[in-house]
DNA sequence: GAGATGGGTGTGGTCTGACCACTTAAAAAC
DNA sequence: GTTTTTAAGTGGTCAGACCACACCCATCTC
């Protein structure tokens, strides 16, 4: 028995009960000893279990009131990663090459599902320089209207930047021709355009 | 006083550790009663750091051995967000349309990185109807070698089965044209193979 | 001598009970 | 009605007690 250590039980139990009961980002949840007696075990594994979750930003602590659930975006385990782990040569790589490939993806969802005006309207924000890398691909993402990806793509931007990898340099006219080879539908000049924004060669070995 | 919670010292104290003593992956740290005597705390918060960095996948504890640092591909929270996220947003559409994606990524990544050798040995087994859906893309993952988009995978595809759609039929024609076109290195031929077995158009507003 | 056996020791896993520090709100004092 | 005091609830931490397991090594068996 006892396979599951019990704090990793106690993190699923919680997802269930969140889920359950419907609580969002700053709702609060049962204190320790609650739990502790509903769960049936020792209020040091509820601990366990909730500081786990802390340290990822998952949740918020405050001594005398309780536990809340939070919002997790916060960069928390990020700065963590970053000063930690993440010296794993081949670990960055993945990112990196994981975060260019989910762009890619999404441009090609978005070609599909963009709206003309709203396409025309970013282009003159672009080309007025209101836009940095971060908020196009936001924008990018929000028009390929697949949340799951955009979810991931966040995390991955984050641990990117945690990186601290060359600074990409701001490229007016390559978001333009993106934006452009968008308008048209044209997939391979869209990618084209992405490729040199991210100075990429074709597809080699290296994404 | 304590302003700091004793266990985000401890993981700070712990990086410091692991920097000074030039440990890695796979390198043993002091045992939890150990460091509760050198750093002057109670075990129990020693615990509490430890368990949260285990959920981060950055330590691996084996109970009558010890703790270890772990093989870190950036993974793990991807998991534990992973499955934060799909909870609340029952986006079935997503997780489909993301899984797909993401196996059409790792085809053009396989292109590029396979064996000649494995492939053609591989072939042989899918012709003898020895591979099933799983253990295809499994076996695609590999060779794309992104353990980051091989972790999301398994995760959508768990998620993907859970969700009951339409099982998929056996479609060994399929897989043998996907390995003929990765044979050609022809990204075109297939994709197109990819999306006869998935039953996709081609690229329409659904992926 | 080679192999099997069985403690002994060290390690993580868990629970319990005890304080402390802090917040909040109800009760008491004015 | 306002202020002060008190009590209850909550997280933060520690110490000690067992348990389950892995490993090493002396001992026993053949």
């Amino acid at each position: 028995m006892t396979n599951t250590k019990v704090y990793l039980e106690i993190v699923k139990q919680l997802r269930a009960m969140i889920s359950a009961d419907g609580l969002k980002t700053g709702d609060k949840i049962p204190s320790e000893r609650e739990l502790s007696e509903r769960l049936n075990v020792g209020r040091s594994s509820v601990r366990e279990a909730l500081r786990a979750l802390e340290l990822l930003g998952l949740i918020e602590t405050r001594r005398g009131e309780g536990t809340f659930i939070r919002d997790f975006r916060g960069n928390q385990l990020v700065q963590l990663l970053g000063t930690f782990i993440l010296q794993d040569e081949k670990a960055k790589k993945d990112v990196v090459e994981t975060k260019n490939l989910i762009e890619m993806d999404c441009l090609r969802l978005a070609m599909y599902r963009i709206n003309p005006r709203q396409l025309e309207k970013f282009k003159e924000q672009v080309a007025a320089d209101q836009v940095d890398d971060d908020e196009f691909f936001y924008r990018i993402m929000e028009w390929s209207d697949n949340h799951l990806f955009a979810r991931i793509w966040l995390i991955l931007k984050d641990y990117y930047y945690s990186l601290n990898l060359t600074k990409d340099e701001y490229k007016r006219n390559s978001f333009l021709s993106i934006l452009e080879a968008l308008e048209n539908k044209n997939e391979e000049m869209t990618l084209e355009a992405y490729r040199n924004l991210r100075n990429l060669s074709i597809s080699t070995d290296k994404y």
